[in-house]
DNA sequence: TTGTACGCCGTACAACGTACAGTGTTATAG
DNA sequence: CTATAACACTGTACGTTGTACGGCGTACAA
């Protein structure tokens, strides 16, 4: 060790390096490093991952942690793809593309509910990982009934998880509503006198939207409307229905 | 000072309170600090904007920033904001929807790859600046040839920019590109003997997406393909044409 | 038995945001 | 004119972060 990201990213599949036999047994393993950090993860949020904190939680000394992953960057690249390899995987059967990718998106949206950080990993590396690979082929079999181009497909399926990305980046909580709330009474009125009478369409539609959110309906309307907008989207594309 | 975010938000409005007449006049304003902040982001990515790195630009010590911004995650609002206040707006004349649509989302992006770092500032209180709401307003007027309910048609703008924000992430450069580039002889050979025959629909698509990319085509045929699907989906919201 | 590959760890460093306690300057109140 | 209060500005210091480096002890290979 340090073995590379790619080896350490494929470390389950049985051709991938495994540590030479000397030396004391390790006390922890570089699953058991990504899994601590996953669980601090969603528990704390992704800043709370930090190596001193890993180490803690898995007892070890802080420079430990460097046996078994290269850095905290690596780190990342693992954990996230970590998270793509657990999704559930079920096959599709008989469904018709429509009800498949429906699945698709909701099935995104639970896990980036689920584990909020993803949202804050952006490493183009993670492509290379086994989750991330299997969660690829299992998402363009969603959308092998409407018979794209290779390239078209790939756009395709990138056009739905986009949506679901910003869906999900949209429901998140605010970590600053506290704040938000404490001060609200101040810049409400500080803002309705700067405000004043400009802007009528966005105060008009920002109340409504703003009620909207704040009022008993669907959790998020935005979902619901988006994602009838990305099924009208790919209807267009597909060959008139058999 | 400090004075509280919504009064830095609208510093420029003639009913925003101004510092008491005491005191040596300052050498630097908040709005200089904006700007510098916003500079060094630009050339340099927004991990490089720190206060110390910003005093130094501006000639100041290190302290003296926090006179005239309350710290760093207020600052990146006013950053955020300041950038979408510059943004042009070009009244709309006689033009549809769709070509309304198209320009809103041209400008987005377009705004995204000069500013990429307006990706990473993820705070709900930059909704109450001035230029995210001359923003909100004039892009909603795109949307009113549609004739949609208000609560649809913020719906429907979300819709539109949170593709343009993926759509823009994706372009966006990886940092990582020369490490990538370097180890890629030896990765690619590594993650071609863990594939195997697996995953042959992702290995498939996986290639032709990836020769598409590095050909000579369109910069983006994901943008191409997502903005086309985005007016299909909006389209099928319209009232018949005319 | 010896050598060596390996897991583990303590110390140290540079960089960060920012709290705090000043210092000096200026318009205003008396 | 003087005293005061408000203000811009600054140096020092603390706690935090990632991680480079060198050393130590263990257990298998020769």
């Amino acid at each position: 060790m340090p073995r590379s990201l790619i080896d350490l990213l494929w470390r389950d599949h049985p051709d991938a390096p495994t540590g030479g036999s000397r030396g004391p047994r390790a006390r922890v393993s570089t699953g058991d490093v990504v899994e601590a950090a996953m669980r601090l993860a969603d528990t704390s949020g992704l800043a709370s991952v930090t190596i001193r904190r890993l180490a803690e939680a898995l007892d070890v000394s802080t420079m430990s942690i460097y046996t078994h992953v290269n850095g905290r960057d690596d780190l990342l690249v693992l954990m996230a793809d970590a998270a793509y390899a657990r999704m559930e995987r079920p096959a599709y059967g008989r469904l018709g593309w429509r009800s498949r990718v429906q699945r698709v998106a909701e099935a995104n949206l639970a896990l980036l509910r689920a584990h909020p950080w993803l949202h804050d990993i952006d490493d183009d590396r993670t492509a290379l990982g086994p989750g991330t690979i299997a969660k690829y082929d299992h998402e363009l079999a969603a959308l092998v009934p409407l018979g794209l181009e290779p390239v078209t497909c790939d756009a395709a399926l990138t056009f739905v998880l986009d949506f679901v990305g910003a869906s999900a980046r949209a429901l998140r909580p605010d970590p600053r509503a506290g704040e938000m709330a404490e001060h609200w009474p101040e810049w409400s009125i500080r803002l309705g006198a700067y405000l004043g009478e400009d802007y009528p369409l966005a105060q008009g539609v920002g109340a409504a939207a703003g009620e909207a959110m704040g009022a008993a309906s669907s959790p998020s309307l935005a979902w619901d409307f988006g994602l009838a907008r990305v099924l009208d989207a790919l209807a267009a594309l597909a060959p008139p229905r058999p």
